[in-house]
RNA sequence: GGGGGGAUGGGCCAACCUGGUAUGCUUCCAGCUUUGGGAGCUGGCGAUUUGAGUUCAAAUCUCAGUCCCCCCA
């Protein structure tokens, strides 16, 4: 089969069915199936994620999925923001609604309240991957807006504002990594006021584009100050014995990042995985049966690679495309005539092809590494081809990131969406720019604006 | 939030207007012959989205629900 991407929505839905990664047939809205190659490229990414939080001094805990109606209600922005999208459980306890989680901060808290007691609890940090549920309204798409969502979220406790905020700047470094790894580019922002997590002081949120020219949200960072430490009484004692609320952190990144994966490196023969996250990382065709056929496997998987020979009964076209449909970054093609010049065929996933000795395939570390530079390359040379200043308001809505200014007010921010954009904030840890705002033309800062998902 | 379109074996589709035995391709399964870019032949399994209504009779007409897709805010 054949996919244009020219067509992108109806692109990404065959090829999410044709690549094994999603089946959307489940009948329930919002609520597709993992099937087992996207789980497992899923879990790629996430080992890789929960990796580099445990190495930041994270440690994992798994949480339960219901909460009561009185925890939600302890921090007002919460109630107000999840509310309309909670799922209710049809069953009371205790005289208790009872609730699925839409995000996991009430649960969490309610513990952490328990766990923090002096200074010398601090900093806590812990993260959960899990599924949480929200009863979306609007249409909903596979991996990228669902009522069930699969995410890991972290969430930290320091005992004060300074630590907090370098929480903040770690959780932005890890999340840089993870897409850095996935060659995905993205922007950084500070969201505005209207735009920020129910309960945080502010929200950095990063953005990515689709080849469409539409925009993915695909990570948040929140710094909660005391919003939450205050009602869910997270207090600590400081060295002076008094008892002091805590600062909070909490950030998270979702299925999406799967989403992105599929979006920004798939091309017309289907997926392109970046060579960390593919389940397989080399296909190995045989055109005939040899011990050597064995000997090539043995060898690159003690290299540490992910290795599979296609001995199937299926012709060798058929195992191309399918293989190539699901992504997997290196193929080699081992017949007769390549073993008689001791030798192997090598084809990468983007086109890349060559001869190489069997005595030398442990040199093919740098043909994964030029892949995925290739990849990173071209998704960053697409964003920045698709960034641009707009003088007015006329000029905003062409898709991918525009940039101008804004004063800030809410009226202003209307008028921008009037022209079908969003505005999704400052770049965070850049020195704001003035700039006149755009609709107003009273003093601004420069901002960016999506046509988002 | 508003509007529009759609749903028939695993996938794509015909029949629907004009009610009466559900079409073809593909996938899948079995067998034989094949195997360096999607193999051929033979045979086989498998479907009218759900609920109600009209009718002697509903895939087809009517109403409601569910899910999917598209457009606008």
């Amino acid at each position: 089969m054949q996919f244009s991407k020219s067509n992108f929505s109806e692109w990404f839905t065959d090829v999410l069915s044709e690549a094994g990664i999603m089946d959307i047939r489940y009948p329930v809205k919002g609520m597709p199936v993992y099937m087992p190659w996207g789980f497992a490229i899923l879990r790629k990414i996430f080992s890789y994620l929960e990796g580099q939080l445990e190495d930041a001094g994270h440690e994992q805990a798994l949480f339960p999925l219901l909460l009561t109606d009185n925890l939600l209600a302890k921090e007002s922005h919460m109630l107000e923001g999840f509310s309309p999208e909670v799922f209710w459980v049809d069953a009371e306890d205790d005289g208790r609604k009872l609730a699925i989680r839409p995000t996991s901060e009430t649960i969490m808290y309610t513990m952490y309240s328990l766990w923090v007691q002096s200074y010398k609890d601090l900093p806590l940090r812990i993260h959960q991957t899990v599924t949480c549920y929200r009863q979306e309204t609007k249409a909903t798409r596979p991996l990228i807006r669902g009522r069930e969502f699969y995410w890991n979220e972290a969430h930290t406790v320091h005992a004060t504002r300074e630590d907090a905020e370098k929480q903040i700047a770690a959780g932005v470094d890890i999340y840089s990594k993870v897409y850095n790894m996935l060659g995905i580019s993205f922007l950084p922002f500070v969201r505005p006021e209207f735009d920020k997590f129910p309960g945080a002081e502010y929200s950095i949120a990063f953005d990515t584009l689709l080849p469409d020219g539409k925009s993915l949200q695909i990570a948040t960072v929140h710094y909660l100050g005391t919003n939450f430490s205050k009602p869910y009484a997270i207090l600590y004692k400081n060295e002076k014995n008094e008892r002091v609320p805590a600062y909070q952190t909490c950030y998270g990144i979702s299925m999406r990042a799967l989403a992105a994966v599929v979006a920004v490196h798939g091309d017309d023969s289907g997926l392109v995985l970046p060579s960390k996250s593919a389940p397989i990382q080399i296909i190995i065709i045989p055109f005939t049966k040899s011990p050597e056929i064995g000997e090539i496997e043995f060898k690159l998987k003690s290299f540490g690679y992910r290795c599979r020979v296609d001995d199937s009964g299926r012709r060798a076209g058929d195992k191309f495309y399918h293989w190539e449909a699901k992504g997997v970054p290196m193929r080699i093609e081992v017949g007769e005539r390549e073993l008689k010049g001791n030798s192997v065929k090598i084809a990468m996933r983007n086109g890349e092809k060559q001869v190489v000795k069997i005595s030398e395939l442990d040199k093919i570390g740098s043909l994964f590494e030029k892949y995925d530079k290739s990849l990173g390359e071209a998704h960053a040379d697409f964003i920045e081809k698709n960034t641009y200043s707009a003088g007015s308001l006329s000029e905003i809505k062409k898709g991918g990131f525009v940039k101008f200014g804004w004063c800030g007010d809410d009226e202003c921010a209307g008028k921008v969406k009037e022209q079908g954009v969003e505005i999704r904030g400052e770049i965070y840890g850049k020195k704001p720019v003035k700039l006149k705002c755009i609709a107003c033309g009273k003093d601004g800062k420069e901002v960016y604006a999506v046509h988002p998902y």
